[in-house]
DNA sequence: GTGAAAGCGCTAACAT
DNA sequence: ATGTTAGCGCTTTCAC
């Protein structure tokens, strides 16, 4: 048992020691790891056979460095903290396992400039691919990644321009069907609190929202539009403008479901209650929106797929350089919670 | 520019480029880096120059397979969805990050066996060191771990046996504090959810609700304690059989918020209201805790900072690796929300 | 089909 | 104080 220059035990078993025990040359035993041609099939045998008798781990540093794969890919989030990362991490890692690749974190939360250092790093050799969970501001290390050839996928950034391969949610859908649910409850007056208006989902949430008005002869009211941007507080504010119209809504739709909450906040706040004096509507389906009291109706994303989709996409970039770039847009569902009824006036 | 095998432009600038640039041999050029002793001031210069000037970026894999660290840290843990992993991950993060280190993620969710196999693969040199979040069965691989003297440090683990460093909170004094918070307002029947029994943590807590028990004279019925996992439909059901009890408790303490988030919903359903007919109390203090109705009452961890303390703890393992293996407990606090009140009978 | 050998970028002796 | 050199474990030509 050898010990490295920091104290701990490295009794490595290395290919030498497979190639020894199976009676081939370590090249050999590279050879089958890999599955590369040309091998014997009683020599491949034998290899197998030692590797699993001895124990053999693959050094992933020697791997890369000598021009294999690193067998791992990065991953750049914002946040961990609304659980909305979190269900399409989960996807996205249960596909990762089975093709026994690694995940390396990234988080963008509070830092400014840092996000193309890491760009670099990665690129040096650490990773094989990139997956970037709504990105902000991504254009400039897009531009990095392309040029170096570089793997990567993004989720949920639905640019304006042609930002390479990602995989969405059909967010204007979305925004387009639970407009128009709230329609034909009753309600004539919807309030909108947007998402970040940079993001393309954001936009797209709230053009659904636009086009459900106009199909159904409904005025597109501007003073009913807020702007927010995905978190509670802004849910909150923008609840309390508008709860505080002279003339106001029957009902608001967040763009997601933390917003959501902040507006249920904002409506219990003034004593009102949900959905009696105001239905409210979110988006995502995070685990918590089901948690909640009354039961948030939204729009289901399903997170988990996506990461699932993302996931595939980018492993299939890696042994396929070449591959045209895909977009896929996954469905999206109008769940029915208890948030939501026919507005005061029309029931009586 | 040349390209790698997998046709990324790769035109890396290693430390020869950066020794011929400031005249200086490439070993000169890593004592830089390294900060080793025994390199001209002059030289020092011209090469910190040489490096900027290039845009040089180390190669963490060949820093490591050479015997040098990784700057990797691997974190295991079992789930991200409840938004308490979140909280503790950016506390780790931000540390990380000033430490110029990056994160490898392990998810044991839904996998049984898998988790031996990724210490392997981690103690091969991925990682310098090893941050476990609330490890199940974890004494199966801690004890690889500590063979081979691989730098780990647990993070809200807190077992009967000396596992090595951790870092973990007053769950006692939380558990003790928030059953006589309910005690002081006049409970004397207080309901009680325990977490996953296995863990440490939820072992005190519940000791600590005993305790507060005993010292205020009340006598500790075993029906008022129900078990759960420290998932939201443990709490939902615990609550529903505390409420069908012929003596049913005025008050219940829910192991963690999630659970307490059950025990809301199944008050609601049967059309008690909070806190008025009956008051809950939490643990943990997620975001979510403060933006539900009412606001949850709960004990506070201090996640993020436990994260911050665990990942200080783990670099400077790494940094010395034989120092006594330390064991921080942090302190919890209680904060009041709108969840408990005075029992009926004591407000008559 | 298989082995020999070069080299990926770096650290850490060992020289000087 | 600095240069030289030997690997770390592996992939990949290039021979045979």
């Amino acid at each position: 048992m050898r010990a490295n220059n920091r104290g701990q035990s490295t009794d490595r078993i290395t290919i030498i020691d497979i190639g020894k025990e199976a009676g081939v040359s370590y090249a050999t035993v590279s050879r089958v790891i890999n599955n590369k041609g040309n091998v014997n099939p009683d020599a491949r045998e034998r290899v197998l056979r030692a590797m699993t008798q001895l124990g053999y781990v693959a050094n992933t540093q020697a791997r890369s460095l000598a021009g294999g794969r690193s067998y791992v890919v990065g991953l750049l989030v914002q946040d961990l903290g609304t659980g909305y990362t979190g269900e399409i991490i989960r996807g996205m890692d249960d596909e990762l396992a089975k093709a026994q690749y690694n995940l390396m974190l990234f988080t963008t939360h509070r830092r400014k400039v840092k996000e193309s250092l890491f760009v670099q790093t990665l690129t040096q050799g650490t990773a094989d691919g990139l997956l970037l969970i709504l990105p902000r501001n991504a254009e400039a290390y897009l531009e990095t990644l392309r040029r170096r050839k570089f793997p990567y996928v993004l989720v949920d950034h639905q640019g304006i321009d042609e930002l390479g391969p990602s995989v969405g949610a059909s967010n204007w859908q979305g925004g387009y069907d639970a407009t128009s649910y709230l329609i034909g409850l009753g309600h004539k007056r919807i309030g909108f609190i947007t998402g970040t208006p940079e993001l393309g989902c954001a936009v797209r949430r709230l053009d659904g929202y636009k086009a459900a008005l106009h199909d159904h002869g409904l005025p597109l009211d501007p003073n009913l539009i807020r702007e927010g941007d995905f978190y509670q507080p802004t849910g909150y504010k923008g609840g309390v403008d508008l709860l505080n119209l002279p003339d106001r809504p029957t009902a608001i739709f967040a763009s997601n479901d933390m917003m959501a909450f902040g507006v249920m906040e904002a409506v219990r706040e003034q004593g009102l209650s949900i959905p009696k004096d105001m239905s409210i509507i979110g988006f995502d389906d995070i685990p918590m929106a089901a948690n909640v009291h009354p039961r948030l109706t939204t729009v289901r994303q399903p997170l988990e797929q996506m990461g699932r989709v993302a996931t595939t996409m980018l492993l299939d970039l890696i042994n396929n350089p070449d591959q045209q770039p895909e977009k896929i847009e996954l469905p999206t569902r109008l769940i029915v919670g208890e948030t939501c009824c026919a507005p005061a006036q029309a029931r009586k």
